[in-house]
DNA sequence: GTTGCCGATATTGTCAACAATAATTTCATT
DNA sequence: AATGAAATTATTGTTGACAATATCGGCAAC
C-alpha cells in the first residue's frame, strides 16, 4: 500500500491517481476487500483529502472501489453473481469489437500486441503472477483500442479491472497459464483479419478464462460478514 | 433549471440528484452546454455545494456533463465524432442484449413496454418532445434490464442519456415520429421470442435514428468558441 | 474465556471561511 | 461607438476545523 508510488513530481492529478490504483488493482497488489484509508493514500500520492475523496468517487463508479457510509472505501469485492455478469458483459462487447479489430489492425499494431503476450508470459514464468495478469488485461484493452471506438474501449477498460479482482477473488492457482496460447492464436487470426476466427476465439478464449475459475461464494478469509448480513 | 424540482422531503442522496438531472437532460430541459452554477443547483436541491461537486464528478464520468477547470459545470455537447461512437457502441450493445431480451421476455413485461410506446407517443401527440424523448429512451433502458445483466444495462443506461443530448445537438425537427412504429414491431419480435428478428429489428432502428440526425459541426448558437480553438 | 459496557482513539463526513480564477462592469481613450 | 485597462463582482477550488461515526482497548461481570 505504502509503494503505490512516489510522487517526486509537483501536482498530481486526479487521473493518474486513478491509473495508479487501477494498476495495483490489475497487479493485484491491492487486493479485494483492501482498506484504503484516505489519509494513508494521502501521503502516498501527496495530495488532500478532497482530492482523494474525489477519486473515490470515479473509483466507485467503475466498480473498482466500494464505498461504505462511515466506514471508508474498500477495494471491491466482487459476488459470484456480479463476476458473472461481468464476464457475460465481456464477451458480449469484446466479441463484437474484435471483428472491427480484424478489419483494422495494422502489422504495427500486432508487433505490439506480441509485445504484451511475451510480456506477460515472462512475467508469469518470473512468478509474478500480478504482473502477468495486468498485461494480459491490457491485451484486451489494447485490442478493443484499435477497434477505433473510445466509447466501447473505456467500456472495456472498467470490465478488465474488475476481472482482475474476480480473478483475485475466484481464481486458483495455475489458471491463466493458457492465456498466452489462446492470444497468440487471437493474434493469428487477426493478421489473416479473419474477423469470423477472431470472434470465436475471443467467445472461446473468455469462456475459457471464466470457466477456470472457482466462481462460488468467497471463502471466509476474504469476505466481510458485515458485507453478507445485508450491509 | 429553478424547477428541476422542490424538495420537500429531508436529506436528498447524491443518487437522487443525479437521477434528477438526467431526467431533466433526456426530457431536454437541460439543453446541451447549459452551464450548472454549483450555487443554483445547491438552492435547488437544498444541499451543499460539496454535495452538488459529487454529483458533478459522476456526471462527468458518465459523459453527462463536461467540468472546465475554473469555469464549472456544463451539460455535455457531444461532437459529431462522440455521436457516431455512441451509436456504434449502442448497437453493439443492444444488438446483443436484444436476443437476451427476446428469450427472457414475459407477457406481462410486453405488457409494461407497450406502456411506454403509449407514452411516448402520446407525448409527441401533445407537442411534449422532451418527455417523448425521455420515454423512447426509458425504452431501451427497460428492454436492456429485462436482459438480466445489470453491468450492460448500465452501460445502456449511459448512452441512451448521451443520445438524448445527441438528439439535442443534431436532431431535426420531424425526427423520432418513427420510434412509435419501430419499437412496436421490436414488440412484436420479442413476444415471438423471435431473437434473430428482434436484432436485425434493433440494428435498423438504431441506424435510423442516426441517419435522421444531422450530425455534422454545431452551429454557432451553442457553440462555446473557447472549446474549438483548442480547449 | 466469553460477553457486555465504557472511554479513548482514529477515521470519515460536513461545513464555512478563504484563496484563486473567471466574468462583469466601469471608465478613460481614441 | 469601439477598444482596452482597471476595478468590482461572482464563481470555483482548496484548505482546515469541527462534528459524527466507527474502531479499538481495557475492564468488569458472568
Amino acid at each position: 500500500m505504502d509503494a503505490l508510488n512516489r510522487d517526486l513530481s509537483g501536482p498530481v492529478s486526479d487521473d493518474q491517481i486513478v491509473d495508479r490504483i487501477v494498476a495495483a488493482v490489475m497487479e493485484r497488489r491491492l487486493k479485494p476487500g483492501a482498506k484504503l484509508p484516505e489519509n494513508t493514500l494521502c501521503d502516498a500520492f501527496g495530495v488532500s483529502r478532497s482530492q482523494i475523496r474525489r477519486v473515490f468517487i470515479v473509483l466507485a463508479q467503475r466498480g473498482i472501489v466500494a464505498l461504505h457510509p462511515n466506514r471508508g472505501a474498500f477495494v471491491a469485492s466482487p459476488t459470484p453473481e456480479e463476476a458473472r455478469y461481468v464476464f457475460e458483459a465481456r464477451r458480449t462487447l469484446e466479441r463484437s469489437i474484435i471483428a472491427e479489430t480484424a478489419r483494422r489492425i495494422t502489422a504495427e499494431q500486432i508487433g505490439e500486441m506480441r509485445n504484451y503476450v511475451a510480456g506477460s508470459a515472462a512475467a508469469a514464468a518470473m512468478d509474478n503472477r500480478g504482473e502477468a495478469v495486468r498485461l494480459s488485461g491490457e491485451f484486451h484493452i489494447q485490442l478493443a483500442r484499435v477497434a477505433g471506438n473510445p466509447v466501447t474501449a473505456r467500456f472495456v477498460e472498467e470490465l478488465v479491472a474488475r476481472t482482475s479482482l474476480i480473478i483475485a477473488m475466484f481464481g486458483s492457482r495455475q489458471s491463466f497459464s493458457c492465456s498466452e496460447g489462446e492470444h497468440n492464436e487471437l493474434l493469428e487470426a487477426l493478421e489473416d483479419h479473419d474477423g469470423a476466427r477472431a470472434t470465436a476465439l475471443m467467445d472461446h478464449h473468455l469462456e475459457h478464462i471464466e470457466r477456470e475459475l472457482d466462481i462460488q461464494d468467497a471463502d471466509a478469509e476474504t469476505t466481510d460478514l458485515r458485507e453478507i448480513l445485508s450491509l
